[in-house]
DNA sequence: AATAGCATTCAAAGCGATTTCAAATTTTGA
DNA sequence: TCAAAATTTGAAATCGCTTTGAATGCTATT
């Protein structure tokens, strides 16, 4: 069923049809109530390609992600976030998988240049972010999940890592600890390098040196946090508070605490950086979590909020949201042992 | 840059441009090294749009998720594992989010109607499948991920969850349970039905008797199978081991049995459903856990694979496949207690 | 009654690719 | 050497929509 076929079957050209479809003016509304009704009861949907070719805006927005290791629970929570905002607006998400840094690259520019997606959501940054700039010399509209440095204009949110981890680790020192490990994310990425920023910020501050035995880098899984957190602990003296990227890493450290026949909350204590995911809840776990909490559902969703605002015309110099995160304590947290 | 200022540009028509970058044998081979060289240097790409206009074809592959919950660590493994396939192929994953059900189907349609995408692929489906059932009627190809009984041919990519259970009851009766609860996904969900028959053949296989109270039917998440559990664990005689649906499961099962001063693997037994995490590994757990396991990546891989091979023109009558799960026995699962 | 103005409608020209069909050129074979 | 065949190129139609600019019919005004 084309436009044509519909014309057709009205008696009225494909103009005065695509204008009734579409809510111009100019026609009379008696047609108008015709042509609605009739399209609907015929099921007629314009062919999204010939569409996207008309008006040039392709109704779609664009993600990129590496297949080997970021579809992770927070890609899908993120997502989600994205799509709950989008439902609404007859946009969808265009994925795109690629497998090395370079095809990332090459795909924003394939993207751009066949113009499947009117924007992108560019994630993940690093401290000088080589996709930023990209997109921005190919004037491609975007809306950044982080923060980066490239001395241009860009168009972001972030949440408050620096700050967040600044007050975990201040509140730890006031409950007496003084080797607090830092699990963190890949060096590089901008919030790994934010929160690294707010952890010595937080040390020097009361005059505790700073231990490289007590960081680690790495992707959030539970497997490598279980392996560090193993290591550090055979440290002496050893660390007696943990800091942990993500709930992945949490519960690697929490499996290699017990391992190690200690107690969570008490020989050791951790706060743990919550993306909150509705199926693993830091106040449901035994002990509870101590965390520094921040939804990324909700960044999702106020992401393409961001991004139905760039693309409606709003200039990206006004769009920029720091986030503050949440303190949560609960009981992984407790004072220093003696 | 147009195929049309490509063209000028090289003092060719459009048409033998557009043939030599398509590979089309009636195009010199000089004319040829020199179109592709300069398509390359000056980065023209075809206009998606114009192109799905003009050969029909979309270059994306669709999938519909209920914003609200179908967002999970399930989805993003089974993305990853499409995408991994795609990633070679230039073809993307077309997402949209919907929150009703209606408005799935809804969806579904309009995706049809649009010719946004060249196929679906259908997850989680019922016994009785409707978005089947509608896409088969709009003939738009798809690949299901689980099976239904529509009576009509389908093209689908399952596990045997029937299988997978009934070995794990078997094993655990084998080891002496006799109170085995089983904590099961929604109702009406084929792979949920598929699990409960396997469970209630293996205890009939025994003569051991179902006790309805022993079963519970939800989303995966960890807080409910945390609730559930604990319920469970009032009965009296109670329950000496449990089935987790999945990883999720596990971990609010995990935490009650802790809660409730009981040890995993001595006092009471588990096997879960694993659906492989990088981040989240059965393995390491502590203790190690027990699991019927089918990796949800290679599935989504497959899943990708297959549907590449029906719009390639393989009959959906052909694509059938069953998967086999592993049974891996861990430390989770011990014998009964006297 | 003639004209201006308005409300409606339509034919046709785009959007940027592919593809059909025809034309031009070169090669081949007798 | 010349016709036939093969190779290579191009003009124009096509995909299904939007949108421009023109045309139509009607009402209102003088």
């Amino acid at each position: 069923m084309r436009l044509k076929d519909l014309a057709e079957h009205l008696g009225l050209s494909q103009t005065t049809v695509s204008r009734a479809l579409n809510g111009y003016p100019e026609v009379n509304e008696a047609t108008r109530l015709r042509v609605v009704e009739t399209a609907k009861r015929l099921g007629y949907r314009p062919n999204a390609s010939a569409l996207r070719l008309a008006t040039g805006r392709s109704g779609a927005i664009g993600m990129v992600l590496r297949g080997s290791y970021e579809f992770g629970p927070h890609t899908s929570e993120f997502l989600g976030g994205i799509g709950e905002r989008l439902a609404d607006e007859e946009i969808d998400i265009l994925l795109t998988t690629v497998e090395s840094f370079e095809d990332e690259v090459a795909a924003y520019r394939r993207g751009a240049a066949s113009q499947k997606v009117d924007a992108f959501i560019l994630h993940s940054p690093t401290l000088h972010d080589e996709r930023a700039e990209l997109l921005l010399d190919l004037k491609v509209p975007f809306v950044l999940h982080g923060r980066t440095n490239i001395g241009k204009p860009v168009a972001w949110l972030d949440i408050d890592n620096t700050g967040a981890i600044e007050r975990a680790t201040s509140h730890l020192l006031d409950l007496g600890h003084r080797r607090i490990a830092l699990l963190n994310g890949i060096k590089g990425r901008t919030f790994a390098e934010h929160r690294e920023i707010g952890y010595l910020a937080a040390l020097s501050a009361r005059g505790v040196s700073f231990d490289p035995a007590l960081m680690g880098n790495s992707v959030f899984t539970d497997e490598i946090a279980f392996r560090m957190t193993q290591a550090m602990l055979e440290l002496r003296p050893r660390p007696t508070a943990f800091l942990a990227g993500s709930m992945m890493t949490a519960l690697g450290i929490f499996r290699a605490i017990r391992q190690a026949g200690l107690e969570l909350g008490k020989d050791v204590s951790m706060i743990a950086h919550d993306d909150v995911f509705p199926y693993l809840n830091a106040d449901n776990m035994y002990p509870s979590m101590s965390t520094t909490r921040s939804s990324m559902r909700q960044a999702g969703t106020r992401m393409a909020e961001l991004i139905l605002q760039i693309l409606a015309g709003k200039p990206i110099e006004d769009v920029h949201e720091l986030w503050p995160v949440e303190l949560v304590l609960r009981e992984s947290s407790g004072p220093a042992p003696q």
